[in-house]
DNA sequence: AATAATCAAGACAAAAGACTCCGAAATCCA
DNA sequence: TGGATTTCGGAGTCTTTTGTCTTGATTATT
């Protein structure tokens, strides 16, 4: 409804890599299992966000993605940006080409300053946030597992 | 992205209908012809909206649909759970089917206000200030017409 | 050098959303 | 009564999003 399947695999994911963060690469294939997320998906996704300079991949044995930024420095904003582009911080409600101050669809006035609260709520939420509120145990990354599910080493 | 494409034609036409309520009936075609909307899938649209008990059908020559309530008494909440569910309203911004207070996603509780913010301003917005602006040319219905365009006689 | 583990990339498939078509039923009017 | 105009309802098509499969390139380990 508001992110596409993608910004949201790539949040997951981005948590995921943040809370496993040592220096070390996380392989694809197990973030895919922990949050299942289908693999070939997921990849095309990660590619993207390395090519915006968010995480860099390494392959071969002991490969996989690391962040290249401290989460504190990543936004939740800028990580939709990445994927889905800003069409949910731009697009008018009703999908009018040219709605805007100017030329208004009937609902401009009301909506926009909604549509502002939530690009000024998702530019200063940064993913270490998520990350300490999943590590604490008071949020869930997935419906199924939880903080010590995603943290135990590979099974 | 916020609505989908159903809902946005049942919101344009509901105030198209409502800008020509003069008792008689208009037909969908030329609601479809005036807003640019396909003519066969705005039939669809209207029925679940005659179903709704929002407006109401009636076949034949001089037929066409006609409001059942007084724009004052339709929200433009309303519109939208009639066609699109109560998604918007209540769905997670990642989608993990339980979230909520008790097992939130990590999103919840910065997102939940803003999506409240959303619904009570679709709840309070009456289809008649729509009209009302549209009507007073201070909002536009489509990219192309404008208010004059749209209250012309048929062409 | 051989093997295994990993990412890269393109073609393909399934699902959902958006839209079309067509025959039938209702209604008005000549 | 017959033809024109309209909605009704079901099936089907098209497009976009989502997800799969296969082959190839890179790299660590033995």
């Amino acid at each position: 409804m508001y992110l596409t399947q993608k910004s949201i695999y790539a949040i997951q994911a981005l948590i995921y890599i943040a809370l496993h963060d040592h220096g070390k690469f996380v392989p694809t294939r197990e973030i895919s299992k922990r949050l299942d997320i289908p693999f070939s998906f997921l990849t095309k996704i990660l590619q993207v966000l390395s090519k915006q300079q968010i995480l860099e991949t390494y392959r071969g044995p002991t490969g996989g993605v690391r962040l290249l930024k401290r989460p504190t420095q990543i936004s939740i904003e800028q990580i939709i940006l990445s994927i889905d582009g800003d069409r949910l911080f731009t697009q008018c409600i009703l999908r009018l080409p040219d709605c805007g101050n100017s030329k208004p669809c009937p609902l401009h006035d009301l909506f926009a300053p909604i549509r502002e609260n939530l690009r000024d709520m998702l530019s200063h939420t940064m993913l270490s946030l998520l990350v300490k509120l999943v590590r604490e145990n008071q949020a869930k990354l997935t419906s199924i597992s939880n903080v010590n599910d995603l943290l135990r080493l590979k099974q």
